[in-house]
DNA sequence: AAAGACACCTGGGAGC
DNA sequence: TGCTCCCAGGTGTCTT
């Protein structure tokens, strides 16, 4: 469900929500998501103080005196911050209870999300090798450039690969390509800095724009207040098989690279 | 070292 | 109504 927008939205729905609150309880309902929810979380966080929410790549930082709780949407997770007496959803897998009687809630059907605890001065080995933000300078053309020579990998599965930038998934991939002009299919290796450029700059206006717009709502994606993300409506090739290049006319194809789907113009992106 | 395949899950929609 | 099949916004790990 969520890339980098999403978690974006996220984050920023959080923070007025729950920054400064105290900690009452922690509830886990469903252990096992991709990893274990470590078993110390109740103890750990009990009446501390939520001091700032914060994002890297598509994980979700909650900070405390001691450490950071890193949340991951997965697939299909979403968190909302709802009155603790609201009866549980289904999928609710954990929460946290505030001293406001607010909770804020984990939802993952697929359970392919995670919650995670880093403590203070550590660093998780999941945040080791990701690749830089794309909305700072240290992502620009020649980095890509760079990285990407010797490359025999597509560019699509390139720019979705978070050891070389982290946040672009498989709505916002397409979507930058499409702006760049840029084929799927071309090899990464093979792409000039003059092609980056556009691609650097276009990957960076999707992402800026889908975030001012509160994210892409496929299905069920919300916002924290459970209201969806609008920058669905803007989508120019994502899901648009058979339809008409908003840009060319030409006709919208969808293929598989590295078993996900991939929408295109065959006509004018090259 | 690099690219590709597979695995982990549930739910919604299409087609019969 | 209900069944089966396909598809879905991610990413670590295993296999070539």
């Amino acid at each position: 469900m969520p890339e980098l927008p999403e978690v974006e939205t996220t984050a920023r729905g959080l923070k007025p929500l729950v920054v400064n609150q105290n900690i009452t309880s922690i509830g886990i309902y469903r252990p096992k998501l991709r990893w274990e929810i470590p078993k110390h979380l109740p103890v750990t966080l009990k009446n501390q103080v939520i001091q700032g929410v914060g994002r890297r790549a598509k994980y979700l930082l909650v900070n405390f005196e001691r450490g950071t709780l890193v949340l991951h949407l997965g697939m299909s997770g979403s968190i909302r911050v709802v009155a603790t007496e609201l009866p549980l959803k289904k999928h609710e897998h954990f929460e946290m209870t505030l001293d406001n009687n607010t909770s804020l809630r984990f939802d993952d059907p697929r359970r392919f999300g995670a919650v995670l605890w880093q403590n203070k001065g550590e660093t998780l080995p999941l945040f080791e090798s990701l690749g830089p933000e794309p909305l700072t300078y240290d992502f620009n053309a020649s980095y890509l450039f760079q990285r990407s020579r010797g490359k025999t990998q597509n560019i699509k599965t390139f720019i979705m690969n978070s050891n070389i930038v982290v946040g672009v998934g498989n709505i916002y991939a397409p979507e930058s390509l499409f702006l760049a002009k840029i084929s799927p299919k071309t090899l990464a290796g093979k792409i000039s800095l003059k092609r980056y450029q556009v691609l650097a700059q276009s990957i960076k206006s999707i992402l800026s724009e889908a975030i001012e717009k509160g994210g892409t709502t496929l299905k069920d994606f919300s916002g924290v207040d459970g209201k969806p993300g609008y920058f669905s409506q803007e989508l120019l090739v994502y899901g648009r098989v058979d339809a008409p290049c908003v840009r060319c006319n030409g006709t919208i194809k969808r293929i598989i690279q590295n078993q996900r789907a991939t929408y295109y113009c065959p006509k004018c992106q090259r």
